[in-house]
DNA sequence: AGTTAAATGCAACACTGTTGCAAATATAGA
DNA sequence: TCTATATTTGCAACAGTGTTGCATTTAACT
């Protein structure tokens, strides 16, 4: 599917914006923040446009955001885009990459009496397989 | 354990801001945002002292920081404090309501091959005990 | 009580995100 | 293709969370 089509399928209008960003996160393989998707666009917009585009695309449910600790925001193509469940993702403590890990659905938790649930999130602290092999090589 | 004694231990200073935070945090039996705490404190602090506060609080183990989307940031009593595993955290959609679910520790994922973990953070998003009461009431 | 290293308060700043409003633009219909 | 309308954009201003530098104050040790 092209971003044009995916904003049609929802009703969106097909602005530079819109098709720009999910033209960047569907081929980042890796979720991305706000600056990186920004260097990796062609027009320049303004912040505004940019977090209006971002929670467009989130509440249709193409996109979704990722928060690690506080300061750290990625976004990444959306279950229902890629058909996938929910799943959990991994953040490298040494680069901030953050990766959706498509193939690992979230497992679910028997909650106390009278809680229910809607939606779980994880997030998988670690090291990535490019910082292994960087800090095995300089072992500082 | 009391306040004075956990900083103790820590080798930290026991100044009132930190023992006002951790009594309040102690006796909470939920986590608090920073200004939830700021109420409960007998004084009044400025605003950079208690972020190194919580700053210092959370390097040293003794409490965590727990982040929903963004925007809403709370503090918990942490693990070796309680004594308690790594544990998986609820969050109600209605009353933006936060607690350490102690009692249910973080299912562990296979990843990936070159990938390693060191933590994994659970939150469970949903409604709690007293706001299905309240939303079974008002049918709206 | 005096010394010293650590903690505090203040001012200024950075980053993420939002709101209101006027100008620009995408889409549907003529 | 042109026009009308609703949507989107850019700008300015603002709010919340968190940080840094520096002078002053304070906890803890002798």
């Amino acid at each position: 599917m092209k971003p044009a089509e995916i904003l049609n399928t929802h009703k969106l209008k097909r602005t530079s914006c819109r098709e720009g960003i999910l033209e960047v996160v569907m081929t980042a393989g890796q979720a991305l923040s706000e600056n990186e998707i920004r260097e990796k666009l062609a027009g320049n917009y303004d912040r505004t446009t940019f977090y209006r585009s971002f929670k467009t695309l989130e509440v249709h449910n193409i996109i979704h955001k990722i928060v690690i600790d506080n300061q750290l925001v990625k976004y990444a193509l959306h279950n229902s885009i890629t058909h996938k469940q929910e799943h959990a993702h991994f953040y490298c403590n040494y680069c901030d990459m953050v990766k959706c890990l498509d193939d690992i659905p979230v497992k679910k938790y028997q909650l106390p009496d009278g809680y229910s649930d809607k939606e779980t999130e994880v997030i998988i602290k670690g090291t990535c397989p490019t910082c292994k092999i960087r800090n095995k090589k300089c072992l500082d």
